[in-house]
DNA sequence: GTGAAAGCGCTAACAG
DNA sequence: CTGTTAGCGCTTTCAC
């Protein structure tokens, strides 16, 4: 490898001197900025086209105040590319990111360390911000604007939410439950930390509300969606003790095998249903076609997210827009 | 939300104030720089704790010209994540970048968008590289340090590269299949545009000489690691054309499936043996004992590759190192 | 050892 | 419509 390091890269003010106009001039010719350019601006652009010129993120960030750098937000994201609803929520953001141009920058999850690095970004997604995720917290109450995808918990301040229109596909998934008759559901999802277990519950209780039957609940922890047997560890003394319980709403599949299994094991003859509000893996409920789901759409969420964050972005002047929600649609399977 | 976007974040000229010195001062007070300061140094670095001092990375990296932001580079990116093979080889990356405090920027692969973002790394990660990536030839044609995670394949140029030690591998794992005696060994492996599959015919050809045995090779793509059925479409007209085969060797464990599945199907009696060189996935072999794999460590490999890029990075001085090669070593799990 | 000043490459005011 | 100028916040000579 040769010593030096940069081979003198282009600056602006190369192609400024070789279209002959000022770098001011050649700044907004390129950025295609406020005051038209005639022709000059077709010269300053092949120009720059024939020096291969490419804009210095760094000093036009400096100026601007903007990185075009958006920021994504989880709990100890490192380990959670293994999580599928985490990691196509990743490539929902980096494909819309990349489309409007934007870098995306998984920030670290440690509040502890130093990061330096901070501030590099122009705005944040928290991906299911949980009300005792101090960081997600941090990161709300600063001047950075955040999106967070899926509802927030109660604790968390304010901000602008994009989520999945739970209560929709939980009404088009409940109905047919309802219509065979349910007296005694049972419903197992996430603590009140979560948001969306918060609304799991909501829902579920007016539903059962509306049939006339007394729901129970049980919590699980949020991130432990593919625990099939934590889900067991609530589901088992759930169902022994309420013998009349006859459906299971859970917030994942594996909540469903692990509670199809327990069957299985120890009242084969026990007509309980199942369904799934959960993340669905690829086929996972594909063997079992009397349980109806929902498929949380994670990456179109996370593009969602990314798409009205860069719409923040790009909004410019603080146009005094008070948060608000967008709703996207789940696709919903029906039991057989 | 209110409209001021940032509430006017400290300055290094703020901390300098504050604690009664000078910009300059402050500045190498902070970085440990060259001049010792004394005491001053504790006191300017307690005002910045006070003050929650964050150096804005923009104008240091204006300045220096570095950016602390290192690329990563694939084909398709965005469709890669759900590889597990790639989403480790990130994770590896995601978690030496934090722990040295670097962000990790994963690069659109499309050439043809322009992007103004670009040059906002100090190096960059070529995962995989093929001859016949045209967006990997540019980077490593470009000044930016570039450590190529895996082998380079003739026609690329040349570059730091941290991969498996695959000769190693190989001959742990095909020992026993020698002792076993073999007449007739097929590999099927990507083709010559991946230095990865190329290594493989090298070593594979050597071990079969060494028992008098003529190998006979077969090709995939390169991404095709998960496409059985591709697999498939290349092992069966060789299984069939060659009645003598006795032992395949394949860079996926779907391989092993496909050839295990052709097998089956076809001459259940025929003694076939299988072996996989390629990235292992939770369980797809356990249940076939008989059958030796490699299991490439991807997130160990991600992880070296950036832990060397960095060193690169701030090994300063263009110290006029030739590009080398690091070797990692992987797992062999033999068979029964 | 420390302060002052120049300048990284760019954009945004302000003149003309 | 276009040129000139002043910084964005930081690091880095160069004086003292």
């Amino acid at each position: 490898m040769s010593a030096s390091r940069q081979p003198r890269r282009v600056r602006l003010k190369d192609v400024a001197e070789k279209a002959g106009v000022s770098v001011g001039t050649a700044s907004d010719a390129l950025s295609g900025r406020g005051r038209i350019t005639g022709e000059t601006r077709q010269k300053v652009a092949d120009v720059a086209a024939e020096l291969g010129y490419v804009a210095n993120a760094l000093a036009s960030g400096l100026r601007t105040g903007r990185t075009r750098t958006i920021g994504l937000h989880r709990q100890s994201p490192t380990e959670q590319l293994d999580k599928p609803y985490f990691r196509q929520f990743l490539a929902g953001v980096l494909e819309v990111g990349q489309r409007h141009d934007y870098d995306v920058s998984i920030l670290s999850a440690n509040a502890d360390m130093p990061r330096s690095t901070a501030a590099r970004v122009d705005g944040v997604i928290v991906v299911d911000p949980l009300s005792d995720d101090l960081r997600a917290r941090e990161l709300m109450l600063s001047a950075l604007p955040v999106v967070a995808g899926e509802h927030l918990p109660p604790g968390l301040p304010e901000c602008e939410v994009v989520a999945v229109d739970h209560r929709r596909a939980l009404s088009e998934l409940l109905a047919p439950e309802a219509a065979r008759g349910v007296t005694r559901p049972l419903l197992v999802a996430p603590d009140e930390h979560s948001g969306w277990g918060n609304l799991l519950r909501d829902v579920f209780d007016a539903w059962a509300a509306d049939l006339g039957a007394a729901p129970a609940h049980g919590y699980v922890r949020f991130g432990g969606w593919d625990d099939k047997e934590g889900f067991r560890e609530v589901l088992q003394p759930m169902l022994q003790a309420d013998e009349e319980a006859d459906f299971v709403l859970v917030s994942s599949p594996y909540g469903v095998l692990a509670g199809l299994e327990f069957l299985a094991e120890h009242s084969p003859t026990r007509a309980v249903r199942f369904a799934s509000a959960g993340p669905d893996v690829g086929g996972l409920l594909d063997h079992v076609p009397e349980v109806g789901f929902v498929d949380l759409p994670a990456r179109a969420l996370g593009a969602a997210c990314a798409e009205r964050l860069i719409e923040l972005l790009e909004a410019e002047a603080g146009s005094a827009r008070v948060s608000g929600t967008t709703l996207i649609e789940a696709p919903v399977h029906l039991p057989q």
